[in-house]
Order: structure tokens, then sequence, then C-alpha cells
DNA sequence: ACGATATTTCCAGAAAAATCGAAACACGTC
DNA sequence: GACGTGTTTCGATTTTTCTGGAAATATCGT
């Protein structure tokens, strides 16, 4: 993963509305959630949350999938674990939350 | 960890430039790196990166110790493990990449 | 106290992001 | 092909972020 991409996801997850975004469809599993639900939940117009998601699916972190007139929406997890992974083998080296070789593998 | 603190995290590793003075500090282990030396190996003006590392500080996530003229700066390890903790615990619930009871928690 | 080195604050301009109402669009139904 | 529901695009405003030069501050050695 480059770091440039990793910097793309972290930024999306970075404002509070898309981390709350995120974080619903990722409990939501892996059947989604529609649009207009997370409307409801958040309670937010539609052309913000819409904003929301277009920066969301942008860097992969979501997907949308159409089911009738519904968009359903759904958290990308492999791309959710890649992230994850990157902070703990690429950022985490040395002293800490790391396998062992990560430090070496930085140099 | 509250969700408001990890946005705030994520967004300040959000910044391609602040990512890559987190990784190098991340890299530096322990020892942690003089303000001036991240300045020469990401040749940026000092001003510009004082700003950022003000960024990084704010979060937590990294720290500064005085040694003398230099500023030693040097990620805080404990703080990032958190944040990959909520990543996998609040964020990564059921079918993917966390322990089984983060999805009952969920709820 | 002065000079040298290291770092931050001040300032201001440029660029990007967040917000949201109104209008447009897509899809299915009648 | 008109209607309704669900979602996005457009447009405009406001706010925030990024950037970096110049000046100020801090720390130490002499």
């Amino acid at each position: 993963m480059k770091i440039t991409d990793a910097a793309t996801q972290l930024e999306a997850l970075g404002n509070p509305t898309r981390l709350a975004v995120f974080r619903l469809l990722v409990r939501a599993g892996e059947a989604g959630l529609p649009v207009g639900r997370i409307q409801q939940r958040l309670d937010m117009p539609a052309s913000t949350l819409s904003h929301h998601l277009k920066t969301l699916c942008a860097t992969g972190l979501v997907r949308q999938t159409r089911e009738r007139t519904t968009l359903i929406c759904t958290a990308d997890f492999k791309l959710m674990r890649g992230l994850v992974a990157f902070l703990v083998a690429e950022c985490c080296a040395e002293s800490a939350c790391a396998p062992a070789d990560a430090a070496t593998r930085a140099a």
C-alpha cells in the first residue's frame, strides 16, 4: 500500500461525519445500509450525506450497489483490513504493536 | 475512546505530509527525532513543519521533549495502539477483523 | 550580555473542504 | 408517459486548512 493511498483513506475517515457514516456501515455488516436510512439515522441533509458518501466511495472504503430504487452502501472490509495492516506494519515499527520484522522492513 | 477523538487522530494522519512525519517518527522508535532532522529528511520549510507538528502534538500522537537546544519528537505508541484498537474493535464489527463480541457491543 | 543554533509564532494569501437548498436525474409503478 | 420515491448534481456561501517568509523566542556556550 502506498503512503498516499493510506493518507487518502485516513483523511476520509478523519471527518467526524464520515467516520460516523462508516461506522454505521461497518456495523451493518455485509448487508449494508440504504443511503436514505443513513440519512435518517444521522439526521442530515441528503445532499451533504451524498457528498460525504462520494468521498468515501472514492477511497474505496465504501461501495454502492443498486437494489430496486434504493442504493445500498456497504463498507469494504477488505480495504479496511488493509488500512489497519498498514498502520500496524508500516507505521508501528520497533517498540510497539508490530510483528518483529516490521522494524527491519522499515529501514 | 470517543469517536470524535478517533476522528481527530485519523484526520491528523490523513494529511500526506503529516503521515510522512509520523511514519518517520515511528520508525525512529522511542529515541525519536529532532525537529531539524525531520526537516532535513522531508525537505520542507521549518514553519510548515512546525505547523504540522503542532497538529500532531495536539492529538497526542506525537510528544516533544527538550534535549539541550533541540526538540526531540517521539511518536506515542500507546495512543497509536489505541487508535488501531478502535478501528478494529469499534469499526470492524461482524464480518471482519474483529473479535466476535464486537458486533454484540455495537448494537 | 552577545552570538549561534533551533524552533515557533505571526501574518497573509491560496487552495480545498463542508454545508445545504433547489433543481435534476434514475428507477420502478401505474 | 406521468407520478412518486430515492439519490445526486449544481451553485453559492462559509469555514477551514495548507503554505511559507519574516520576525520573534528559547536555549546554550563563551
